[in-house]
DNA sequence: GAGATTTATCGTAAAAAAACGATAAAGGTG
DNA sequence: CACCTTTATCGTTTTTTTACGATAAATCTC
């Protein structure tokens, strides 16, 4: 995260591969999923569709957060989450931004 | 790669678990915007470029390659890469498709 | 309030990723 | 052919990620 290698990047790229990691295990593409498929969430809900231990679950969950994908609100004990959609969007619109603006010059190459 | 673990998840998860792997360094954001700014390029020419040691670029050149994102063809001593334009495009899809499926129920969460 | 439930956090172990220098391989150049 | 260039690979170290069990904290139920 906080390496000094990687902040000698332009921060455009950084922010990018950022996210572009939150999305880099398949548990936490299943979580978005499944978060989408529903209308509001609890991780305990969550842990049963996955292969792994609660508290594995709730890292991808925290770190999906940190991420801004996603938001959690407290519910009594249960703990709520779902899709943080602004934020989704926005991120949704950077990855199509950087794919079509990278294939600009398509054909050109090769 | 060959986790135990992930082999338990969907194979459409893992697929895209590993492209956006792919895109989770600063340094592979760099090279693909790079060769998407030139027509061709050379291993040498992104390493001027790149923040980082020679053999350090060649790694991520070959973690590109092996997702499919670029290709590399011998020209005499050099190495020339440049972006897959099909599986670019093709990946492009699956990221836009992604996004857009999950957000399909936009609005009705929180 | 005692006990059960739910979830986050801590500590730790194992695996993977990132980085570098050194070196090998292979093609060019004098 | 000897030498220089270019790039891939190897060996290694460091850092980060992933995963789990145990436990703590908070709430709910009886």
């Amino acid at each position: 995260m906080t390496s000094l290698k990687k902040t000698q990047f332009a921060p455009e790229d950084q922010l990018l591969a950022e996210l572009a990691k939150a999305l880099a295990h398949p548990a936490r593409i299943a979580i978005l999923k499944e978060l989408a498929k529903r209308d509001m969430c609890i991780c305990g809900e969550i842990v049963e569709v996955l292969p792994l231990a609660q508290s594995t679950v709730s890292q991808h969950l925290k770190e999906l957060q940190q991420a801004g994908l996603i938001k959690g609100t407290v519910d009594g004990v249960k703990s709520c989450y779902c899709i943080n959609w602004e934020a989704f969007d926005k991120i949704s619109g950077l990855f199509s931004a950087f794919f079509s603006k990278t294939a600009e010059k398509s054909g050109k190459c090769c």
